[in-house]
DNA sequence: CAGGCGATTGTTACCGGTAACATTCGTCTC
DNA sequence: GAGACGAATGTTACCGGTAACAATCGCCTG
């Protein structure tokens, strides 16, 4: 026995080779395809064979070959995460974490692409990367107008949903989403209600999606509340570029004081930027929220531990995330059986975000 | 030509298969093999027949299969990458991208795992989830003492590399790491030359290595200096840990003025912690760094607009999950080829952290 | 008791690549 | 001009699973 082992994983140099299924078939003493069957599952196996070919995969450690398994079901149980740019962004890294759990616990396995630029020859050298893995369908994290208008330009044979999108200009690609109006019309009606008239916009970068619903339901909310709308501000998710944002802005003010400035509560596109636009303030020697108040998006959780612990709202990515799966999922299920599911699927309910109140807007 | 492409793709039901490396053949009129040279740049292919191989590709939109490609070189490409609660951690978060687009870049497939607890059930449950996928080696990234004991007691028949963890203790899995030590002597060095003598630790969870190695580090810093240390205080690296161990920290100091304090600087494990103890600690009417010094680890963008901006230690994480790639591939090279590398690949030099320099520190 | 049927198992082919070896052909050498 | 050799290409087998169909067996039905 000893020896036999051995022998047959032979003396240093090669490594042995894995038991495939007719290894175990011969140490059973049935045929490759019984232990194929036990494999998965199926219902006629008499339970003393199944024992015996369970007890001689154990005997002989057996692990089925993905790759076998792959090329001859023809499909890889795989699905591939397009993220943009998610380096130090807390809502995009955030689902993408969630898009490869939901993947694991539905069956799938899940391989994530990194976009480094939006440039054209990244983004298809990304899905290219994307589909050499044989993905059978894709999720688009951190969605850029760019980048979905790209990609709806490119050919592509398995289906695609996108994170966080506008459900209009995306070439088509359904989009499981937070409900950012709904985001920006709690701070704006909280900001509101507490007397602000005169509320700034520092915006995400403008070919974000993200960025371009909040800016547009910023102009919304305050237009159908009788207030006028300064023209944004544009960040780019940073700390730093709130800061920079903030620092322009007192200096032309003017003096520091609060009566000089043409504002009294700023609304942040994310948390970071409002933090960095709380710093500049404070440098300059404003009080937040005594002189300005702020607010934020997102609730990272460090919001509540700023100084002022931050007034923000919270969106729930795991959910997101998960909800992206589904419809991915249900979108791969049509293409084997397109009368498998409703296509009402595909205009899921959008999820709704949270409105979390601390001490960063003061009234007025 | 339109029919053929029509009936070729069926309409409806079934998809069209995609082209296979014998239907390119067919096409180009050569042999199968023909093609999978082209297709592996083999040296002896005539230029013309290479261009028309390539041709009848680009007419067939060929794809070569991954599945086929794993099966018969009995290679997966693919590195797996086990995550322990990556989720709000900015460290190994980074990491792991890092680790993904190294791996990337030297032509190796990456695989995430997420864990979410570390009972022993869910560290085999991933990485049987990774093995199932055929990974040539693992890189384990937050690496506790308790996923990598429990690591090392599993039976495992790939090469292993741990990101940022102890040389000590690992159970012989090799560890690429910043050097933790380094870091805490930049700070610690800073401190005492500004006059500190009372300094505290607010450490991370005992079973992470980072935190360990920080503690130890202090410990030893404080005593080369004839300096006295207290026992750390441990919190689980997030800001609101922080902010519970500041409020307990002014609490049990009674009167919430400087003289009261037994300490006159603290030294968090990292920033979010640091976030958090400044919060507790201007909540109780404290400044700092007029009444306390702070200084964090890790230096995560957010820091530089904390207030007052941290002074802290930045690790370049991305060095350190592309030397984590190195040394696993190197180690699953070495698999193939016993000599083929020199072993001392092992013992990576530690990457090299730098102090930051800001303003939470003040002179005593 | 023949035919039928379901449960259980085996046989053979196939998925789409790569590896190893065979073949063909032109040219060079002696 | 024959043999050698290298370049270019073809043939066949194999990787480790699953699918489709066949075969065997026991028992039920008419």
């Amino acid at each position: 026995m000893q020896e036999a082992i051995e022998s047959r994983e032979g003396r240093g140099r090669s490594r042995p080779r894995p038991a495939s299924i007719r290894d175990v078939a011969r140490l059973a003493g049935v045929s490759h395809q019984t232990v194929s069957r036990v494999l998965n599952g199926h219902p006629s196996i008499r339970d003393v064979t199944k024992a015996r070919v369970l007890a001689a995969m154990d005997e002989l450690q057996f692990r089925p070959s993905r790759a076998a398994r792959m090329l001859s079901m023809r499909r890889s149980e795989t699905i591939g995460v397009l993220a943009a740019a998610v380096g130090s962004h807390y809502g995009p890294a955030s689902s993408v974490s969630a898009v490869e759990d939901a993947a694991r616990e539905r069956g799938y396995y899940a391989t994530v692409a990194h976009l480094a630029s939006v440039a054209p020859g990244a983004i298809s050298a990304a899905i290219e990367d994307l589909l050499s893995q044989d993905v059978e369908g894709i999720v688009i994290v951190a969605p850029r107008t760019t980048v979905l208008s790209r990609l709806a330009a490119l050919p592509m044979n398995v289906p695609i949903v996108a994170a966080q999108g506008e459900h209009r200009g995306t070439g088509g690609i359904p989009v499981a989403s937070v409900n950012q109006e709904a985001g920006v019309r709690l701070l704006l009606g909280y900001l509101i209600g507490q007397g602000h008239k005169r509320i700034l916009h520092v915006a995400g970068p403008p070919d974000w999606n993200d960025a371009q619903s909040r800016l547009r339901a910023y102009k919304a909310e305050l237009s159908a509340a009788g207030l006028s709308w300064s023209p944004p501000l544009f960040g780019d998710w940073t700390a730093d570029s709130g800061f920079e944002i903030g620092r322009a802005l007192v200096q032309q003010a003017g003096r520091s004081s609060r009566a000089d400035l043409p504002f009294t509560a700023v609304f942040s596109s994310n948390d970071q930027m409002a933090l960095g636009l709380i710093h500049a303030f404070r440098a300059a020697g404003l009080d937040v929220p005594r002189d300005v108040s702020i607010v934020g998006f997102d609730d990272i959780p460090e919001s509540a531990h700023f100084w002022p612990p931050l007034t923000t709202v919270r969106q729930d990515f795991s959910q997101l995330g998960a909800r992206c799966v589904t419809m991915l999922i249900d979108a791969i299920r049509r293409l084997e059986d397109p009368d498998a599911l409703p296509a009402e699927a595909l205009a899921a309910a959008p999820v709704e975000p949270q409105l979390v109140i601390r001490d960063s807007v003061a009234p007025v």
